[in-house]
DNA sequence: AATATACATTTGTATCGACAAGTATTGTAA
DNA sequence: TTACAATACTTGTCGATACAAATGTATATT
């Protein structure tokens, strides 16, 4: 199911419109890759995501702006990925009795297990693309990649 | 509305989850300012492709499976897509009378009009993440990035 | 010619992203 | 204390993605 992509050619293409392709199309392959991997778990990306922070809280309730403010996708709308979650019985959530305008959010042993069991598929996903390159590739890539994004002129 | 990206640490994270973060954070924000770019003209990211795909036909009709097999996007929806650009008569779609199954959809004036205004305006958007970066610099991350999505293994 | 199969597109449903508006709770200031 | 604003979250809507199923048309098989 996944498309083939040629590679841009540079003649035809300014460089900036190629690279700006370059960086969709890789992102495209990688999460489509990423939520294959997901798929015979019945979550999302998005879901999963939401779950791996609230594991990065050890223990501690996450409100849902601290969920909001630490996702991928800006966006998103936490309420409803949280609902999706608690009909999984992955999360738990609770009125915070100090503060009632907030939500504590917790992960659930279910939810840690299903983590536990997804951990090694996403590193799998992950080196799948990046043994193509090497140390050093990868070291140039993430230095161009934060380069081309940390933008000075704001 | 843009969130500030800290750079991932190398010494915290894997590198090679670092780097497919990284690509999905650049990807995020090439994105965003792409669709802030197209906001005011009342277009959707998506509809944009669409239409350039339809000027880059020249004159003839595109069916839906060329459009849909073109598309950034795999399995957009391209039916709703134009459907959306009829609305705005920003394309034209008709039956095919030689094969009745398929579709001919053309760009109008008014659609290549709009283009014509878009157009440096994208160009202006992908430079303002390029230029960050020197010639060199962005054909070695070209190179890296084929070569992350080049798997040879399948 | 009738049936089956492939092709091209449409429709339906669930989920997600973007965004605006609404509700409830808390904090603050006259 | 009342009024207003700020905070935290929910709800609604629209556009889009993902995917399955349905529709209509053309082609191949018997």
């Amino acid at each position: 199911m996944t498309i083939e992509i040629k590679n841009i050619p540079t003649t035809t293409i300014p460089l900036s419109k190629k690279t700006v392709l370059n960086i969709i199309y890789t992102q495209n392959a990688v999460l489509d890759k990423f939520n294959e991997a997901l798929k015979p778990f019945d979550i999302s990306g998005e879901q999963f995501n939401v779950l791996r922070i609230l594991r990065g809280q050890k223990g501690r309730p996450a409100n849902m702006c601290v969920i909001q403010e630490r996702m991928i996708a800006k966006t998103s709308n936490t309420t409803r990925l949280v609902d999706k979650l608690l009909l999984k019985n992955l999360v738990t959530r609770n009125v915070c009795s100090e503060n009632r305008r907030k939500i504590e959010v917790l992960i659930t042993e279910k939810g840690l297990k299903l983590l536990a069991e997804l951990d090694p598929k996403i590193i799998e996903n992950e080196d799948y693309f990046c043994d193509n390159l090497t140390i050093k590739e990868l070291e140039q890539l993430n230095f161009l990649l934060e380069k081309l994004r940390n933008n000075t002129n704001e």
